[in-house]
DNA sequence: CTATGATTCAAACGAACGTATGAAATAGGA
DNA sequence: TCCTATTTCATACGTTCGTTTGAATCATAG
């Protein structure tokens, strides 16, 4: 039947890309290494999946969709046990990225590769990847989007819209960066930190995330249409 | 004389490469596309600066050796104006994020453009400029650090370290990220915004950067070392 | 076993890449 | 003016890129 396909080759494909795409880039990467590496014939790629690009979202689409649909499974299931009382942010906040960093726990799902990955992509410059990523997944956002204005009433929403943005880059860029995180520190302390980093993350994360989101509102010097007094928050 | 050049010429690459590694990447960027922009002939690059690498090079130095010298000129003189005492950690935030935010400000500087190809340099998988920055500006790195620590001296070396990182982080996805930005929002609020968006963007980074510095510290599950009650910062 | 569709393979395609070359053009001091 | 060093130019080099092709191999249903 033309739906069997050979896995092996496939997800040895998805997999060689994925690690190779988190350390090179997809500009980056050839074909000639990906299939070189996942001991694949080179016209492999274009077999089974087209072109280069077609690659590159089913390497997405494999973890986000299940990503993404857990994150609403999740905040589903908190909005259905508050019965119509609105979430606490530290909720929704762990939903979003607690969700996306226990997900690298799991090795079957990419584990802390494929996070890095993503975290890379947010910030690069093809601009296909991210309109893909784009139109593919603006519904989860704006399910939060909403959570949070629902409870955080008194914050003007745009300022609920940048400090997501904010906490979005903090998240990529703490999960992009080994080598980054290099370039701040030379972990004289607590060099051992490598093995459970990613049991520390997460609450290391969640803290400072939460911390953003519910700073004082900033005051601007130039005259704004409204403004709401700074929000305690839960 | 040999010191003598065509400036014109130089600054047109490196004005043009600026924009575009901004617009499509290191990699995604050609000589063809940045010596045909800049109207300039296709050797000039490789005459003037050698190779693409050195190329980049020069792009960011030219922007960084003078962003860095002016963080540490301010944070210098805020340590002598404190006479000893520890600075406020929103002051080191100012000195280390909010030169770096007005230097979007002025054109001359290379304006909102550079700060968006240094927020995306800053999580891109290119090897050699990561490198390349990491070596030439790490004393500043250090130099900040240190003052954070100074600042902050309850609260423990790593955990200070990490919400750098995070600060990091959150800037430059916030820089970067205009097309990012959409993901998040439709901009149904505050369309008007983009006009003064540098204008407000300042003191919205602040308030979050400070709200997740000085958040309660997290609490691990497994056992620590050393662990230190929250503090409060000034 | 045979037949058929799915998959793999070696080989090649044209295009685009970064770089190198040597001649032509330009500028400034003697 | 001529001379010399700097800069620009058209052109080409060798490599690597993503993709395509058609034959060989494999798996499986009849």
């Amino acid at each position: 039947m033309a739906e069997i396909r050979n896995i092996d080759t496939r997800e040895r494909i998805l997999d060689t890309a994925e690690r190779l795409f988190m350390a090179h880039g997809y500009e980056g990467t050839s074909m000639r290494q990906i299939t070189s590496e996942a001991s694949v014939n080179l016209a492999a790629v274009n077999y089974h999946f087209g072109s280069k690009e077609a690659l590159i979202e089913e390497v997405f689409r494999r973890r986000l969709d299940w990503l993404n649909e857990e994150r609403l499974r999740v905040l589903d299931e908190m909005e259905e046990a508050a019965g119509g009382k609105p979430l606490k942010p530290s909720q929704i906040v762990d939903a979003f990225f607690g969700t996306l960093i226990r997900m690298a726990e799991d090795e079957n799902r990419g584990g802390l590769n494929f996070l890095r990955l993503l975290g890379r992509t947010m910030t690069e410059p093809s601009e296909f990847i991210r309109a893909f990523l784009a139109h593919k997944y603006v519904h989860v956002m704006d399910r939060f989007k909403e959570a949070l204005f629902k409870s955080l009433p008194d914050v003007p929403k745009a300022e609920i819209v940048w400090r997501f943005h904010f906490m979005l880059g903090a998240t990529s860029y703490a999960i992009a960066g080994t080598d980054t995180l290099r370039l701040v520190t030379d972990w004289g302390v607590e060099a051992a930190d490598t093995e459970d980093r990613l049991d520390r993350l997460l609450p290391r994360l969640m803290s400072f995330l939460l911390g953003g989101l519910r700073a004082p509102l900033p005051q601007f010097n130039t005259p704004v249409t409204e403004q709401e007094p700074a929000t305690k928050a839960a």
